[in-house]
DNA sequence: TCAATATTAGAGCATGTACTCTAGCAGTCA
DNA sequence: TGACTGCTAGAGTACATGCTCTAATATTGA
């Protein structure tokens, strides 16, 4: 492997595992046993190495969030897009932790982001426009899917970051990988007032798979209640 | 005012200004005209600036979201309680920035900011269910109080967060605090559908006070669309 | 073959960061 | 008055951070 991408690959480990904020280019070049200057000589400074993770998980979400114009939606379309964008936020999960310091470090990422953003918004209006269109949810306005929509991706975007500092051990990686698919459980949620009868028993069955199990996050966490302590 | 609550107001101020991240107990010292030993008199480190700043947060949050047990809730309850939090939310809005660094750098924090989110759900599933038996939304099932309470946990938390990041300019304040009380209308959003009949109507004229003016972030999204460039 | 180019090592620097230490001042109370 | 306590100044430290510079070594292509 080319060390560019080596470097990329260390560093999206190191920066998920410890946060951008916890990992200098010297722990990245270190971790690969390479010298600082011959990182510097693929990457300008550390905020190309994060436009570069950027890039890449731009590219992962495209892939696979890719709405047919051409054909009615299935519910399994839908499921295959939550299941994609999940694996894909737990990926590049170090992304949406410093976000809004990240982006105002780097001009061009907060364009590029911005306009990913109003992007990915986008296609989740075309999803919901064709879930309507099958006659899977109801009929709605432009404005009541524009309105879902931000709530959808506000949901997506931060169940990650929620788990983290909900459950008891600030999120060690194997709980929150398991937990992580609930998510999806929290944007059916969203939408199930919105389907229609012939598909409501359907998804409501699809979504019960998700359920989060709340006992792994609430447990030790109201000391106060009486009965709790060893 | 005693030195300490001026090195925690100047704290919350430069936090909010310029996130926690880019200000330094040395700059808070200089932009009081103190000296850093001064600082450190009244404060252990910075990690205990920040923890004294969530007391105050949590205080704030705890003073208005008080649910009555003890008769039903109106609509004018809920709209109370929306606008405290918001309010409450822009006041100490750096604080769901850095929000998972802060609470990996400090177990005291992380403990009790768990705590306190866990009793924010409560009391937002006391209101859902007050709203319940004052016969304004339609009577669900405490799991699905579960699962929209944690959503409109999730939408409060990070409004902020994804104005920051979508307008823009990267969210000076003017706009920003203009356009906060529009997450109102995202949360009114997740309720709309559970709405009982004989208040639907009256709901949603108040929602539509709050509805956001996409205008203001749109603008300049999306260059590659023909005929908007200068 | 040999020169040009791509890659790498590693010492090291300028700056920033959280924090410490000592010494002194200001108000209070006996 | 004088001692005691709370408060403040400011120099300074140990360490980390992002990054640079030079020189050396592979690799490639004519």
């Amino acid at each position: 492997m080319k060390t560019r991408d080596r470097i990329l690959k260390a560093s999206l480990q190191l920066f998920n595992e410890q946060g951008e904020r916890n990992v200098t280019t010297n722990h990245i070049a270190s971790h690969l046993g390479i010298s600082p200057g011959n990182l510097y000589y693929h990457f300008r400074n550390k905020a190309d190495i994060i436009y570069s993770l950027f890039v890449q998980y731009r590219g992962l979400v495209d892939r696979y969030l890719k709405v047919p114009r051409d054909r009615t939606l299935t519910v399994e379309d839908k499921m295959f897009y939550l299941e994609s964008v999940f694996d894909g936020l737990w990926h590049y999960r170090f992304f949406h932790r410093d976000l809004e310091y990240l982006l105002t470090m780097d001009e061009r990422l907060r364009h590029d982001y911005r306009e990913f953003t109003f992007h990915c918004l986008g296609e989740i209006r075309a999803v919901l426009k064709g879930l309507q269109e099958a006659g899977i949810l109801r009929p709605h306005s432009e404005q009541e899917h524009e309105a879902m929509a931000l709530n959808v991706w506000l949901v997506v975007t931060n169940w990650m970051a929620f788990l983290k500092t909900a459950s008891a051990d600030g999120g060690s990686d194997g709980n929150t990988q398991r937990e992580l698919k609930q998510g999806i459980y929290q944007v059916l949620t969203l939408e199930m007032p919105y389907l229609t009868e012939a598909y409501y028993q359907r998804v409501a069955a699809i979504r019960e798979q998700y359920r989060p199990d709340l006992s792994v996050m609430e447990g030790g966490a109201r000391e106060e209640e009486p009965g709790l302590s060893v």
